[in-house]
DNA sequence: TTGTAGGCGTTATCAT
DNA sequence: ATGATAACGCCTACAA
C-alpha cells in the first residue's frame, strides 16, 4: 500500500507538505504543489481513512441501522439516505436486520469509532431507552420510531391522518362494512395506521367491528390470507383497507381467486403507493408516500445535527397524499 | 469517549492488559480479567474502531457499490450481503447509484482504508479495467458484471439458460410471433436475457423479427410503453418476454387497458420471480432467481478469497427455475 | 502474569 | 513555504 511517506519521499518533500498539498490548506507553492500531485497521481495514492478519522475525530460516515424491512420501503430508504450522504461526502454503513433490542445494542457498539452518528428505525419501540446512554456528541436521528421521544431528532410519516383520509373516502364512497388489514404487531407506523382507521370510523359514526380488523405482517402473502378470512364472514365487508400496499396487492389476488370483482362487489385501498399500485388491476387506491425523501431528510437532519453541535432536537413529519385509482372506486389515474 | 487508557487507569492495570482481556488473547489472571471486563462494561468501553483497524491492518468492513438499482433487486442483495456478512463480523459500507465509470473510481478511491475489499455490481462493462491497477491483496468480487473478466471472482446469474428455457416454453406452446422487452441499453444481465431469446428462436426455426424487440430500462412504466408499442403493430404478437418482472406488470396493465385477455390474447412472461409475481392478475409466468443467495454467494466468495490470500479466481453462476403459472397460460404436458 | 514502548498513517503544532 | 515531531487509540513484541 502507497502511503503518505511514499510520496514524500518520491517528490523530495516532507510528509507535512503532502499532507498540505492534499487538503489543500495552508500555503504550498505552485511548483512543489504541482510536483506533489504528479507523483501522488503517478503513485496512486489517496489517504487511509482510518488513519486519518484517527487524528480527525471524524469519519464521515453515517451508521445506518434496519430492521428486517423488505422491498420497495428498504430500497428507497437507502437510496434516499445514500444520495443526500453522498453529497455530502458521507458514506453510508448499513446494518440491516435489527429485530431485537440487544442486536441492536451489539450493532451500535461495535460501530463505535467507524461512523460520525447514526440514524435509526427501530421496529422495536423500547430499544430508544438504550440509546439515552449514549454520548450527547453523538447524533441519532430515528425513523419511525414514535415521536415520544422528544430527546432525538426523529422523523415519522403522516400515518394516522393518511389512513383517516383513505378510511374517509371509503366512508364517502358509501362504504359502512370496512375492513382493515393491520401490520406486524409492534411496529409504529402499523399502529397508527390503524389509530387513523378507527378515528375515520369513529368520524363517520360507524360502529367498531373487531372481528373486521386481521393481522398481517406487510407480505403479500399475509395480505392474500387475511383478505381469505374476511371472505369467510358470514357478513362480508364491502371494503378492505390494507395497512401497506403489498398486503393490497395479496388482498386483491385473494379477491379475484373468489371470482368477486373490485371495485364493484369489494373496494381495496393500500398505504404507500409503491411504483407498482397503478399498474395493478385493477389499479390500486392508496395513500402515497415518498420514501426516498424520508431518508434524505433524516440524513439532512443528521447532518445539521452534526454540524450545529448543541442544536435543538427536531420532530419532523412527512406528509402523505390520497392517491385514488380505481380499485376504490374512486378517480382514475392521478 | 472513554478509551482504553481510561479503563486501565480505572482498573488499576495497563493497556496492555486491557486490550488481551478485550482480545481474549494470551494469559491474564482469572481474577484481572474479571475486574478489567467489570469496569470496561461499566464505563460502556468498546474499542475505536479505526484506530484499531490501523495497526492490524483490517477493517472487517467491505465495501459494496451498486448501480442505480430499484425495488426488490437492491433490498434483496444487500439482504444477502448483509447478513453474511454480519454472521463473520463484518460491516458492509455501501455505496449506491454508480453509473459511469468516474464515480465507481471516485467511490472506490475514498474507501481505501475503511474496507478490506469490495463487491461491486458494475453497470458498465468498461468499468472493470479500472480494477486492474487495484493491489493483488485487496479482493474484489465482481457482481453480474460479465465473466469475461478471469482475472477477478465473478458471480453471475445463468440469465442465457434462463430466458431460453422460457422463450423454449412459450414456442412448445404454439407460439411463433414472441415478442421480447429488453432492458437497459449497457446492462449486462439485460444482454444476456436477449442473447437467450435469439437463441431459442433459432432454436425453434423461428426467424428473428426486428421489430418485435422492444427496448425497456427495467421499470414498469417501460414496459407498459414497450407493451403499448407491440400492441399498435400491424401484426400483433401472441406473446410477449419481459427481461425482468416490473416490465412484464407494467406490460400486463397495457394489454389490460387495451381489453385484450391474458393468456388468450396475448400470453406474458417475466424474469427474476419478484414476491408479487405470483399475485398479479393473471400470476405471472417467471423466471426465478434467488437474488439474496446472489449477494450470500459474493460474501462467502469474498471472505474465502480474503482469508487465502492467493486463492485462484472463481467464476460462479447461480442457476435459474422456470416458474410457470398462468399468465403463459400454464405448462404444456409433455 | 503483567508492564513498557514502538509504531500503524495521518494531521496539527510548532519551528525554521 | 516547508520540515520535524507529537499526538490520535490501539496492538504486540519484548522485558520484567
Amino acid at each position: 500500500m502507497v502511503t503518505i511517506k511514499d510520496v514524500a519521499r518520491e517528490a523530495g518533500v516532507s510528509v507535512a507538505t503532502v499532507s498540505r498539498v492534499w487538503n489543500e490548506a495552508a500555503f504550498v507553492s505552485p511548483d512543489t504543489r504541482q510536483r506533489v500531485a504528479g507523483v501522488a497521481a503517478r503513485l496512486g495514492y489517496s489517504p487511509h481513512g482510518a488513519a486519518r478519522s484517527l487524528i480527525t475525530r471524524t469519519t464521515h460516515a453515517i451508521g445506518v441501522l434496519l430492521p428486517d424491512l423488505y422491498g420497495e420501503f428498504f430500497s428507497e430508504i437507502i437510496r434516499g439516505i445514500d444520495h443526500t450522504a453522498q453529497r455530502h461526502g458521507y458514506h453510508i454503513l448499513v446494518s440491516s436486520s435489527h429485530d431485537s433490542k440487544d442486536e441492536s445494542e451489539a450493532a451500535l457498539r461495535s460501530m463505535r469509532g467507524r461512523v460520525d452518528g447514526m440514524i435509526i428505525m427501530s421496529p422495536d419501540l423500547e430499544a430508544h431507552r438504550t440509546l439515552h446512554a449514549l454520548q450527547d456528541s453523538f447524533p441519532v436521528v430515528l425513523l419511525n420510531g414514535g415521536a415520544d421521544s422528544k430527546a432525538f431528532d426523529t422523523i415519522t410519516i403522516e400515518n394516522h391522518e393518511g389512513a383517516c383520509k383513505m378510511v374517509r373516502h371509503l366512508v364517502k364512497r358509501g362504504h359502512r362494512r370496512i375492513a382493515m388489514i393491520g401490520g406486524p404487531e409492534r411496529n409504529y407506523d402499523a399502529a397508527e395506521r390503524l389509530r387513523g382507521y378507527e378515528s375515520a370510523l369513529r368520524e363517520g359514526g360507524i360502529a367498531h367491528d373487531a372481528s373486521l380488523v386481521m393481522k398481517g405482517n406487510f407480505s403479500e402473502l399475509s395480505g392474500h390470507s387475511a383478505a381469505r378470512a374476511l371472505l369467510a364472514l358470514d357478513l362480508r365487508p364491502t371494503a378492505i383497507f390494507a395497512a401497506n400496499d403489498s398486503m393490497a396487492i395479496g388482498a386483491l389476488s385473494a379477491l379475484r381467486e373468489h371470482g368477486l370483482r373490485v371495485p364493484e362487489d369489494i373496494a381495496i385501498a393500500g398505504f404507500d403507493d409503491i411504483p407498482m399500485a397503478r399498474f395493478m388491476n385493477p389499479p390500486l387506491s392508496t395513500v402515497h408516500v415518498d420514501i426516498s425523501k424520508l431518508g434524505e431528510l433524516a440524513t439532512t437532519l443528521f447532518l445539521s445535527s452534526l454540524q450545529e453541535g448543541n442544536h435543538s432536537r427536531q420532530q419532523l413529519q412527512l406528509s402523505t397524499t390520497l392517491v385514488l385509482r380505481s380499485s376504490s372506486g374512486g378517480a382514475v389515474l392521478s
